[in-house]
RNA sequence: GGGCUUAUGGUCUAGUGGUUAUGACGUCGCCUUCACACGGCGGAGGUCGCCGGUUCAAAUCCGGCUAAGCCCA
């Protein structure tokens, strides 16, 4: 026998591996190869700084994936990737130097971005590192690089070249912070208290005297008014109209007469309209532009003038007077401090509202009149819906999601943004004619427009002056092609033939309106094919009090300080026990859990090995083997493996290792193993055995590998690579069933729930397990169950320590008593419905003159119970419409000193 | 306000129509067993969120309500 494996230390081996697998290159997607790919568009990881928990989850569920599928043979195609522009890295930028992109030179700032997000690169490539990720490093890319921005660039100039792009003067959605427009899919709402200020409109004319019945009018010493609420005060210099509800009492009386503005002395006119919500503060709305959405729709419905009284850097405009100038805040308390003086304000009441805010900087969004780039968006409706019903969705109730996000889509996707840290967009613009020049394919791309000179000297048409684009792109416009990035699109057209459209898009369920959306619609505009085969939605991983994990919630769990504590394996495990789609706290717990799970498995295969020793086991006949328990073993080895492929095909995860899980520690381990060992240790007929626990044990293994891919390498190093053909585990082969007996299955679960109840009931008698058990022999008066566990009678003595010539008798005249009849109710119930109860509750309270039937004739029949009807049977236990409960009885059995009974020793059997 | 998801012992969780509801963590009791005491055996602990419906039969299907999460308005 071969000396055991080293003293476990988990923390060395999962050092040791990660820096030999980054030698042994083994994860390196292989363009050369004949094996069919398997490509992952990993979502690039944004730079704005290192993974928590909760990123880390999610690289570990597609890690299970790539390693999984590499396994089963593929040529995986899993890229190490980081998102590297756009506001949020300008944004830390910006709060950590405690400067604005205005403040610097514009270049500068781009350089200041650019090392901020490297040295996060470089933290969180440490990170995937030690969370045991297979992504490979010669398929790197980063989305800021030239190589990356120039197929961004020319994804745009194609786009625009069919006829999907245009130039549009547009409210849209504004940051005053970011200094940006941003697209309605970057805005989030969020929940704040506000004040609702009701303020006096005086009347131009003196209304009618019967108008003062109703609430909120009035009159004063400066005449006739209506009252009315509003929260942002500031803008009442952009007032273009006061609406009221049609259905409204005072409707009749208002329409058409005309308002002052207070302050401003702006004369609007009321009109009706049904959206106003008469219950709202007054009833009756002043319509800004622009306010908010609504306002925005009442502009296009009445075709209002479009007067701004805030500009794009949040200050008020030149029709605001002497409040121009000032910061919306500051605007909106000097409006109200002059109201108040002038005795307009009659009220200001808290109010709850929601607004839209900057989803980076969280500053509430304004609306702004701005000339911007758009996509088309609204027209692909159809198209979009249409390639996405041809992906497969995990979960498929995901897609629901993206439906209803796409039939609520009423604009077109704004595309540029007035920043610095971006892709620039390719394209100049004449001075006096603005008439487009675009970069060429490919000569022109990457360029920036803002430094390169255009491809002809001056305007086409015009001859005027050509100005380089300072809007650079949305970042959305980078990610959302990252399939036709990956894919060598523009580049490779046989890669790209070979690559595309991609395996598996992963990504978490918080961007399907986003990331998925505009890759779908992007992707599909481009090649006319859908970009990928299969959609795996991930959920939200919570902290341990329940709430999502965020940054700004300051509730982050750094995952490498669980690595450093707890190993990266055990993290992998909690990882593995999330359900794809669902949000998940976090806990530690189920780490340490995991801990337990690793302990367990290296002590199982340290048994296996010492087992095994320096030779592989030779192969056995199946067919003519005769153990049974290696044959049931054998069965159950190979429905798990059937079970965990079917599960690992859907990325149900959290099945398969429940599956792996509960068979070596409930099926292998205390039953398997028990029954096995004092064979192995006498190394008496284990020929059987040995080919059985080599096969097992590197099977399981194998299919721990994707979770645990540092102790099952260790373990595969040590003690099976010697005997296989391949380099590291995870290149091998992902097992096979082998074998399958039904009747193998049977018998040995006989053996097993014999050995279990003898077990817990020397157990609850107190005495060890390991201790002399003197039981003379087993008697059953069934003579089945006698002869399914008698062939392992050996192993049964020896792993329960009877004495070696404990007997396994069948003996007919033990007297067995019946105690109990229970009802089947799955086959009562089909058959008799609404009698059913009253069949059931009287076999139930009858159980006497039933066994004393049963006792007598060996059945009962339908005829014997009342309410059956006149239905025939062949009897009813012989049909199992009713279940016999025996108890056997040693009264009448003196004469025997009955050690074992087993019908007392386990009872039901479920056949 | 709308869409999607979820609600199961103290905590987390399995369970797509069949009556004794799964497992883990915790807790209590027993057992040092030659791979593993970071192990094993056992106990206690649940009106399966609430109300109604369908059905012979509902944790499970349907409707309503409540609460939470995500996304949107």
């Amino acid at each position: 026998m071969r000396k055991t494996m080293p003293v476990y230390n988990q923390k060395a081996l999962e050092e040791k591996w990660q820096k030999k697998w980054q030698e042994m290159e083994i994860y390196h997607y292989d363009f050369d190869s004949d094996k069919q790919p398997y490509s992952i568009d990993v979502p690039p990881r944004y730079a704005s700084g290192p993974l928590h928990a909760g990123h880390a989850v999610h690289y570990t569920h597609i890690d299970f994936a790539a390693r999984y599928k590499r396994m089963k043979g593929y040529n995986v195609f899993f890229p190490l990737c980081f998102d590297v522009n756009g506001i949020p890295i300008e944004e830390r930028v910006e709060r950590k130097l405690n400067i604005t992109r205005k403040d610097i030179d514009r270049h500068e700032f781009i350089k200041l971005c650019s090392d901020f997000a490297e040295k996060n690169i470089e933290t969180m490539t440490n990170q995937f590192i030690r969370l045991g990720e297979s992504m490979d490093p010669t398929i790197y890319y980063q989305t800021n690089a030239e190589y990356y921005r120039r197929i961004t660039q020319i994804s745009f100039i194609e786009l625009y070249n069919k006829g999907h792009i245009y130039k549009g003067e547009f409210p849209v959605n504004w940051c005053p912070r970011c200094i940006t427009a941003m697209a309605d899919a970057e805005v989030t709402y969020t929940d704040r208290t506000t004040k609702l200020n009701t303020i006096k409109f005086y009347f131009k004319k003196q209304p009618s005297e019967q108008i003062f019945k109703y609430h909120s009018i009035g009159k004063d010493k400066k005449g006739a008014y209506v009252e009315i609420a509003t929260t942002r005060p500031e803008m009442l210099p952009s007032c273009q109209l006061v609406a009221v509800h049609p259905t409204d009492e005072r409707a009749p009386w208002l329409v058409d007469k005309i308002l002052v503005v207070p302050l401003f002395d702006k004369e609007v006119k009321i009109v009706e309209d049904d959206a106003v919500d008469p219950g709202f503060g007054s009833g009756i709305v002043m319509v800004c532009t622009v306010g908010d959405k609504e306002d925005l729709n009442w502009v296009f419905k009445y075709k209002l003038p479009i007067e701004m009284s805030i500009d794009e850097e949040g200050c008020m405009t030149e029709i605001c007077g002497e409040y121009k100038g000032m910061k919306i805040e500051d605007a909106r308390n000097a409006v109200i401090k002059d109201l108040k003086k002038n005795d307009i304000l009659i009220k200001q009441e808290p109010l709850d509202q929601n607004v839209g805010v900057c989803w980076r900087c969280k500053t509430p969004v304004e609306f702004i009149n701005a000339e911007q780039w758009f996509l088309k968006t609204t027209d692909f409706k159809k198209m979009v819906l249409e390639k996405s019903d041809e992906m497969n969705w995990y979960p498929e109730f995901m897609k629901i999601r993206l439906e209803d996000w796409v039939n609520s889509l009423e604009w077109d996707w704004v595309i540029s943004r007035q920043r610095y840290f971006a892709t620039p967009i390719p394209l100049w613009e004449c001075e006096k004619c603005n008439e487009v020049v675009l970069a060429r394919i490919p000569e022109d791309c990457h360029i920036d427009p803002t430094i390169d000179k255009p491809p002809v000297d001056k305007c086409p048409k015009c001859g005027g002056k050509l100005i380089g684009c300072e809007d650079v792109f949305d970042t959305w416009m980078d990610s959302s092609i990252s399939p036709l990035f990956n894919t060598f699109w523009h580049r490779d057209d046989k890669k790209f033939k070979n690559l595309y459209p991609m395996s598996l898009r992963p990504q978490a369920h918080d961007i399907i309106r986003t990331w998925a959306f505009y890759t779908i619609l992007r992707c599909s505009l481009l090649t006319k094919e859908k970009p990928f085969e299969n959609m795996m939605m991930g959920g939200f991983i919570l902290s341990e009090d329940g709430t999502p994990m965020h940054a700004s919630l300051g509730n982050v769990i750094d995952p490498l300080k669980i690595i450093n504590e707890h190993g990266s394996d055990a993290f992998r495990s909690y990882a593995a026990s999330c359900a794809l789609g669902a949000d998940s706290p976090f806990r530690t717990k189920d780490v340490i859990r995991g801990t337990r799970l690793l302990r367990k498995i290296w002590n199982l295969q340290k048994f296996i090995g010492i087992a095994i020793g320096d030779t592989k086991p030779k192969d056995i006949r199946l067919k003519e083997y005769d153990d049974n328990d290696d044959k049931r073993i054998l069965s159950e080895y190979s429905k798990l493996v059937e079970k965990c492929t079917k599960l690992m095909d859907k990325f149900e995860y959290s099945k398969a290792i429940k599956e792996i899980e509960y068979f070596l520690w409930y099926e292998l381990a205390p039953h398997y193993i028990e029954l096995d060992k004092s064979a192995i240790y006498k190394r008496k007929d284990i020929e059987g055995r040995l080919f059985t626990l080599y096969h097992v044990g590197l099977g399981i293994l194998r299919l721990f590998a994707p979770f645990f891919p540092h102790i099952t390498e260790e373990i595969y190093q040590k003690q099976y690579k010697q005997f296989e053909k391949d380099e590291s585990i995870h290149i091998s082969s992902w097992p096979k069933p082998i074998f399958y007996d039904k009747e193998a299955v049977k018998k040995g679960l006989e053996v097993k729930n014999y050995t279990d109840a003898a077990r817990s009931k020397a157990s609850a008698k107190g005495i060890p397990l390991n201790a002399f058990y003197p039981s003379g022999a087993t008697y059953s008066a069934d003579k089945a169950k006698i002869d399914k566990i008698k062939p392992s009678g050996l192993k049964i003595i020896s792993t329960l320590n009877y004495p070696s010539n404990h007997e396994f008798i069948y003996e007919p005249d033990i007297q067995q008593k019946i105690i109990a009849i229970t009802p089947v109710y799955s086959k009562i119930g089909p058959l008799f419905k609404k009698e059913s109860k009253k069949i059931i509750k009287w076999i139930k309270e009858n159980q006497d003159e039933l066994i004393k039937k049963i006792n007598e004739n060996g059945d009962v029949y339908w005829s014997d119970i009342p309410y059956t009807g006149s239905k025939k049977s062949k009897g009813l236990i012989n049909e199992g419409f009713i279940n016999v409960i025996r108890e056997a009885a040693i009264e009448g059995k003196d004469g025997i000193k009955l050690e074992h009974l087993y019908d007392d020793v386990y009872r039901s059997i479920d056949d």
